[in-house]
DNA sequence: GCAACTTTGTGCACACGTTCACAAGCGTCT
DNA sequence: AGACGCTTGTGAACGTGTGCACAAAGTTGC
């Protein structure tokens, strides 16, 4: 299955959910890419590589396809997962409801600073990075998220590798290396924001341009 | 110059500032590339958009290059951004330190809730989001952060755009629909979380296949 | 039972992104 | 000055992803 397919799952699924909520039985792939902000024929495509769970000339019934969704992403069980460093991100994080929903479980905060350690979060109480092979093994964790400044993400992604974590999601803008097997994911909000100032500036140099233009057109009108 | 390469410079941008912070004033495109965790090919194609601001034989020039990415991805100037939603991720977002440093700042702070207006966070009065339009109008911003329940985010994006934001980076588990000419970002925590437990279910699998495989070899090796 | 209509699943062409491989260019050393 | 070694910048091949367009397959109505 390529890997944009997968990246895309997850939006069919939450799209199916909101239908499902809305009571909404049966959805045609131009209905649910709608939904999703895709293309529908890159829906259909993409559905296909779960198998042909469609019907030709009705559609796609809500409740099974989001079931067979649920099944390929492996949303079944329910996964636990360890958030490391308990500062303002691991705070919300560990409050934030949507990830119970989706079948991931907190199961376990952790912290370097001692001053942390006891402190309860969201019912669990901050344990200490020591423990972090311990935790891991008697909780049976599979998913580490790692919300700790930048200079300790490579030492606390080793940790939780050696720890026997194969998953992980790094919210600390460092390049983080991690053996082969090992999938590790980041998110950095700042170079979304570059991102968009990237465009944002090339829109001002454009509207800029424009302005040059009509002044350009101007000066002629008036010259000419 | 290609999507793809502009989601990568401020990757540069950051290797490039962790290396002048210890003092190289050189480097080459192969240990730019380890730093930034890519190959040193496309580095050098994703420079060669900027221009050709290398030296054969010898590498770039790292306080240089720094400056040319920033300039094309226009943080010379800063930005000013408002969050919309103050809740859990709201609050992170505006104590967080690495936007200012950035050339991003945090102007204003917004929310629907009655009872947390006048609070003040990272030194800034939480304000009514009736005042959008005013805020975005005075302080000059150009970019939005959602950070609301997923329900409210087109509501709370369509009033950006309203008010004349042309960016939005939306935190909200949400399709939001936006006019051409306004850029969209979004960040789904759950979605990485998801794709990641993707991986994870088939490297279970395929050690459940090997397994199974092993129980085989083992059985025929008793059995033969 | 058949015709008309709807919608899926997919072959194919195209666009985009990545990587290899190497000529061109720069600095250094003799 | 010229040979040598190193590194950039880029043409070309390859791989991945997207979207069109349509045959295949189902449903509905008569
Ligand atoms: N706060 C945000 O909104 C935000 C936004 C984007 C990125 N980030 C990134 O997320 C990370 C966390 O941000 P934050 O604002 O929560 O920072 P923070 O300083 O508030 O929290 C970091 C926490 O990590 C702990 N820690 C430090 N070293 C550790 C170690 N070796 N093992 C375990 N815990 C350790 C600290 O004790 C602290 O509690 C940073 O890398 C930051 O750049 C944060
Ligand atoms: N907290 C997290 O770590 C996290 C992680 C992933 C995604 N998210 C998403 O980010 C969003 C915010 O999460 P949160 O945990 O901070 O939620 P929250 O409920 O703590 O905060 C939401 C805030 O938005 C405000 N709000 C609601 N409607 C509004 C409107 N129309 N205009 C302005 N403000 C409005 C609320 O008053 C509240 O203060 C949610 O969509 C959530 O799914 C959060």
């Amino acid at each position: 299955m390529p890997e944009a397919t997968v990246a895309r799952l997850p939006l069919y699924l939450r799209a199916l959910t909101t239908l499902a909520e809305r009571g909404v039985a049966t959805v045609s792939s131009e209905e649910l890419a709608a939904s999703a902000g895709v293309n529908s024929a890159k829906l259909r495509k993409d559905l296909s590589y779960l198998g042909s769970y469609g019907t030709r000339g009705v559609g796609y019934e809500v409740d099974f396809l989001r079931h067979q969704i649920t099944r390929e992403i492996g949303l079944t069980q329910d996964w636990a997962v360890v958030i490391v460093g308990i500062g303002n991100l691991g705070h919300a994080l560990a409050n934030y409801g949507g990830f119970a929903s989706r079948g991931f479980r907190i199961a376990a905060l952790v912290d370097a600073d001692p001053t942390r350690l006891g402190e309860e979060v969201a019912g669990l109480n901050v344990r200490h990075a020591d423990e972090l092979e311990q935790i891991v093994d008697d909780l049976g964790i599979a998913i580490g998220v790692v919300a700790t400044p930048a200079r300790a993400a490579q030492l606390v992604c080793d940790r939780l590798v050696a720890a026997g974590v194969t998953s992980i999601l790094n919210f600390a803008p460092a390049i983080v290396q991690v053996p082969e097997g090992v999938d590790l994911r980041k998110v950095d909000l700042s170079t979304e924001l570059q991102i968009l100032a990237y465009h944002e500036q090339r829109k001002n140099g454009a509207a800029l341009a424009l302005t040059a233009e009509q002044a350009a057109e101007l000066a002629e009108a008036v010259n000419g």
